[in-house]
DNA sequence: CGACCATTTGATATGGATCAAGCGATGTGG
DNA sequence: CCACATCGCTTGATCCATATCAAATGGTCG
């Protein structure tokens, strides 16, 4: 564990870099009161980084299309995944003003970037604004909260909780397409790739799954896995 | 770790049973605008349930004496504390209708207890309480989330970690008075009794703290705690 | 004093990490 | 269009940190 995912082992490194800032967004004017109405459409190349550990919460996040990841990286290159944003999901707010996590994108993405402090201001002004963005951070807590019910399980506990998540959000609930590594996947459920990998083997030798391609997966015995989801 | 700390194994079991339920607080006109203005202190027992996981969640809590567990119990007994909470933390605080954790006492406590609607009902008018609505979500969000970070570690940097922390919290920052078992900080940690226990007794040996009696601990090296904490 | 419970300590087992090799897909230069 | 390099993934062999099982110690309360 101590040596896991060093940065120069597997997609963990940190040589992606730091990519252009986003442009101040045009700030469209809240015609409707929902947060998501503000703000620009931005491209991110695959591996670009969003915004990084600590640098100052300017804005937040919609993922229009593809996939984004968000990570700490601790002293010896230890890293570890604290979310997977997919289409729809909101990344990046924050009540202080620095981010706590450093964010990437996983795929070539579209996202809207929002000035943090317009939505912020609208929210002093109007009660739905303020609520919204109360549960925003609310729905976070409660991710992150069940992101720790997984940390403490089996290894196959952990996958099979992830691949139910996953299946969650896909468009058909039994086929998945992951747009992540194994890399990236391990160091969501702190464990190595070998062990996701392997897990994946076992869950599939047991029927549970099927993996045609190592990144599409398809849930074939739903009640094995919420089993395992104890 | 699949049948760690089962029900019936150490303090974690679930005997202590429910309590009766508070009783409906006098409201104390809100003349601050601060929530903790509000609300009647309650008196909780050692091991005393506060409240259970999927329990409406009428009011939130706040620790006037004493430390409160809040938990989570698998299916197969494994439990999974969330969070300690001492002398003037709030907890209980939810955006949903329901807890998500189950709370109890660990020793006498003497506890505020505020109602949920009164706090969110004036949220609606007052911006002000609307933000330290939001301020306490996001905090308890940034606990999670350095939750996350211990699970990761080996057991000395959990354990360490979680001593520094504790020390942080403690009136003379070197000398740490423990209200909780062994067993709660196992579960805190994701980790057996007999780990922690040994753990303690290697960072005693290694000259990083003393223990001068099981539930006092003295930090006696910071630099070397602070190092393991990665 | 004796019973009980929390904690420590010891011996052993094991799940997942680590080290190492092989394999298949994708892309690149000749 | 093919040969070869690269990359992501899988599989195998071994090791080790922590769990598990078991017993001893110590502190607390009737």
């Amino acid at each position: 564990m101590l040596t896991q995912t060093l940065i120069h082992r597997g997609t963990s490194r940190q040589t992606a870099g730091r990519t252009a800032r986003p442009l101040p967004p045009v700030a469209a004017h809240a015609t409707g009161n929902s947060v998501e109405l503000m703000g620009a459409p931005m491209p991110f190349a695959r591996n670009a980084e969003i915004y990084g550990e600590n640098e100052p919460a300017e804005y937040l996040y919609k993922v229009i299309s593809g996939t984004v990841r968000t990570y700490k990286v601790l002293n010896d290159g230890r890293r570890q995944i604290g979310a997977f944003y997919l289409a729809g999901d909101i990344f990046g707010l924050e009540v202080g003003n620095e981010h706590t996590f450093s964010a990437e994108a996983i795929v070539d993405c579209k996202i809207l970037v929002i000035k943090r402090s317009t939505v912020v201001n609208l929210a002093a002004r109007e009660t739905d604004v303020a609520r919204q963005l109360w549960a925003m951070t609310a729905s976070e807590l409660q991710r992150v909260q069940d992101h720790i019910m997984l940390l403490i399980k089996t290894a196959q506990e952990r996958v099979a909780g992830f691949l139910l998540e996953m299946a969650k959000r896909a468009p058909d609930g039994n086929e998945i397409d992951l747009p992540m590594s194994r890399q990236d996947i391990a160091d969501y459920l702190g464990l190595t790739i070998e062990t996701v990998s392997r897990t994946l083997t076992q869950l599939e030798n047991s029927a549970a799954i099927a993996v045609p391609s190592s990144r599409r997966i398809v849930l074939r015995n739903r009640a094995a896995l919420t089993r395992l989801n104890a």
